[in-house]
DNA sequence: TTCGTAACGGTTGAA
DNA sequence: TTTTCAACCGTTACG
């Protein structure tokens, strides 16, 4: 948390070690890529390091979508109330269940599927702290509270993991098919485009600046440093933490060094359409004023709005199913044989640069 | 020169 | 409240 003003890499380009970079540079990237620009060109263009344009414009190609995956948190839980539930039931219909019994009848009820069911490490220690502290004193179970079938809560073939909100499990590392759940909005910001919408990707900037925020003032509006940053944690915005994944990434990226301002050379607003302009690059002296951090961007300007053609659609799936993996995974994530695979209504003049 | 990717050090957030 | 762990990130370096 150290570098809180960023690092600058090989290109010169600033970045912040750990966090994605801003959506606003990761649009760019795809779209220059649509133009036909080759990757080490964007890279040399945006200073963004070529491994990084690769890794984005393989995850666009993947998934239709330049947003970072979600970062931080766990797995999600398997072990639901309604499986420990099942899972207490089964024990107590038969007490002498083993655990990989009650896994299969998990799957066999239909209570979990392949993809959630829980191990049978989990079910054990389940068993052991969960039922079993229940069932004390006085035999495994506790008195016959819990009806053999209770109801419990129905099961509901697309509940797959307990994330509040519209959210989708971050499901990208999971095969191909990541189980009941639809994965049109696996791994993506679930509310993506409408809570935080491309004004929160493109707009804020421009919103700030045309507001003030910038050019002086950014250091009460918008402090630097990452930790004065409010309202910007895990907790401000409970229904969407991939969305607070997807946007923090600008929110939080307060990079001062001039690095970037060469984004801003590259990249005029002029370079955006007039749709896209709109209440976004607002601001004719270009995209970043030379010489002015990275203006985080954020839930600042809520009323930012992009009519912009299908910018959307960047930021959207292009398919259902995300499997960007990581190298971690494996890293099957697709070539960049076909960077062009349009994004409709994002016919941006090539850089004036 | 270009591109893909493993390794690395870092951040984040749920458990 | 703190710690742990497993997600993710972008950069770097290598082939």
């Amino acid at each position: 948390m150290e570098h809180t003003y960023g690092e600058v890499n090989q290109l010169g380009g600033v970045f912040v070690n750990g966090r994605p970079l801003p959506n606003a540079i990761r649009l760019r990237i795809v779209e220059l890529a649509q133009l036909g620009i080759r990757p080490c060109d964007i890279s040399r263009q945006l200073r963004v390091s070529h491994g990084c344009v690769s890794k984005i414009l393989a995850r666009y190609n993947e998934t239709g979508s330049i947003l970072p995956g979600a970062i931080g948190g766990s797995k999600p839980r398997v072990t639901t109330p309604n499986v420990v539930k099942h899972i207490r039931d089964y024990k107590q219909g038969d007490p002498g269940i083993f655990a990989w019994e009650i896994r299969d009848r998990l799957l066999a009820d239909g209570v979990c599927d392949k993809y959630n069911v829980p191990s049978v490490s989990s079910i054990s220690r389940i068993l052991r702290n969960k039922i079993g502290s229940l069932s004390q004193p006085g035999g495994p179970y506790d008195g016959g509270k819990q009806p053999p079938t209770q109801p419990a809560l129905p099961y509901n073939p697309l509940y797959q993991y307990p994330y509040p909100g519209p959210m989708a499990p971050p499901a990208a590392k999971m095969s191909a098919h990541p189980g009941p759940v639809p994965a049109a909005h696996v791994g993506l910001p679930r509310s993506w485009p409408s809570a935080h919408s491309v004004s929160n990707i493109l707009g804020i900037r421009t919103f700030v600046e045309q507001t003030g925020a910038l050019g002086g003032t950014e250091g009460s509006a918008y402090p630097p440093k990452m930790e004065d940053w409010p309202g910007v944690n895990r907790t401000a915005f409970p229904s969407a933490q991939a969305d607070k994944a997807a946007v923090e990434g600008d929110i939080k990226y307060p990079q001062p060094a001039p690095g970037l301002s060469s984004v801003g050379s590259f990249l005029p607003a002029c370079a955006y359409p007039p749709g896209n302009q709109h209440g976004v690059y607002g601001a004719p002296g270009g995209y970043i004023p030379p010489g002015h951090p990275w203006q985080p961007q954020g839930h600042h300007g809520p009323g930012v709005t992009v009519h912009g053609g299908d910018l959307a659609s960047a930021m959207a799936f292009k398919q259902p199913g995300r499997e960007v993996t990581d190298r971690k995974a494996g890293s099957p994530v697709g070539k960049s044989s076909d960077p062009l695979s349009p994004i409709h209504g994002l016919s941006i003049p090539a850089s004036s640069s």
